[in-house]
DNA sequence: CTATTATGCAACTAAATGGTTGCATGTCAA
DNA sequence: TTGACATGCAACCATTTAGTTGCATAATAG
C-alpha cells in the first residue's frame, strides 16, 4: 500500500492516471505528448506506476500499451481511507466541544 | 490538494494520522512516545499534516493539541478517488477484451 | 525565583527523488 | 538489408526529504 501512496504524491504520475483515464491503453509516446519533460522521465514515472501495480502494460509488437488497474485505488480507499469518512470525526466540531469545556472519550485528558 | 497527497505518501504521517483517529486532540509528547524517532522529527511530520490542512492545532497554555481534520481526505476522495472507483474501469477485463481482438472506445487505435 | 517541562527554530547530513543526456536493443517498413 | 521508430538502461545532477543535534523560548510546579 505505501508504493500506491508513493506512485499518488507525484503530480505528474496523477496526470498520467487521469490521461489513461479517458484513453486507456495508450503508448509511452502518446503520453509524452501530454507532458512537458523528456521521454525518459516519462518512463521513470510509469515504471513507479506499474511498481504500484496502478498500471498494467502489455506489449504489442514493439509498442507498450498502459492500461490502467484502478484496483489499488480501490483497495487505498477500503483498508485506509474509508475509516476517516465518519463525519462525526470533523475536527471543528470537537474542537468547539473541546473549547466549551464538555469533556467526552476523544478529548485529550 | 497536493499538499494532502505529499501529505499522506509518508508512512510516519500515515501512523500519526491514525494516532490521533483512535485519540484524538494529543500533544506532541504523546505522539512521540509512539514513534521511534527524534521529538523534532515528528514536530516536522505534524507541521507538514497541519500545512495539508489535516490536523489542527489548539494551544492550551505550554501544551499544544493536535486535532485530525479528515475534511481534506474527503475532498481527495470526492474529487480525485471516486472517479477510479468506477468496477467496468477494471484493467484485467478490458486487457481481456484487448487479446479477443475486441476492438471498443477505450482501445488504442 | 528557579526547575522542569513542552515546544520551536536553525543548521547540518544522508538518502531519495525527479529530471537530464547518451547509448543500446528490438521491431517494423521500404 | 537498411533505416526509422519505440522503448530500455545507465550514469549523472540538482533539489527535496527525513532525519539528526544543539540551542532558544515560554509556561508550569515547587
Amino acid at each position: 500500500m505505501d508504493a500506491v501512496f508513493k506512485a499518488l504524491c507525484d503530480p505528474s504520475r496523477r496526470k498520467l492516471l487521469d490521461l489513461l483515464y479517458t484513453h486507456n491503453g495508450q503508448t509511452l509516446g502518446e503520453l509524452c505528448e501530454h507532458l512537458t519533460m523528456t521521454r525518459q522521465a516519462v518512463s521513470k514515472h510509469l515504471a513507479v506506476l506499474e511498481a504500484a501495480n496502478l498500471v498494467i502494460p502489455l506489449w504489442q509488437g514493439r509498442e507498450k500499451l498502459h492500461y490502467l488497474n484502478p484496483a489499488p485505488l480501490q483497495e487505498i480507499y477500503d483498508r485506509w481511507l474509508s475509516k476517516y469518512d465518519r463525519p462525526q470525526l470533523d475536527a471543528l466540531s470537537q474542537l468547539k466541544q473541546t473549547l466549551e469545556g464538555n469533556p467526552q472519550e476523544t478529548n485529550h485528558e
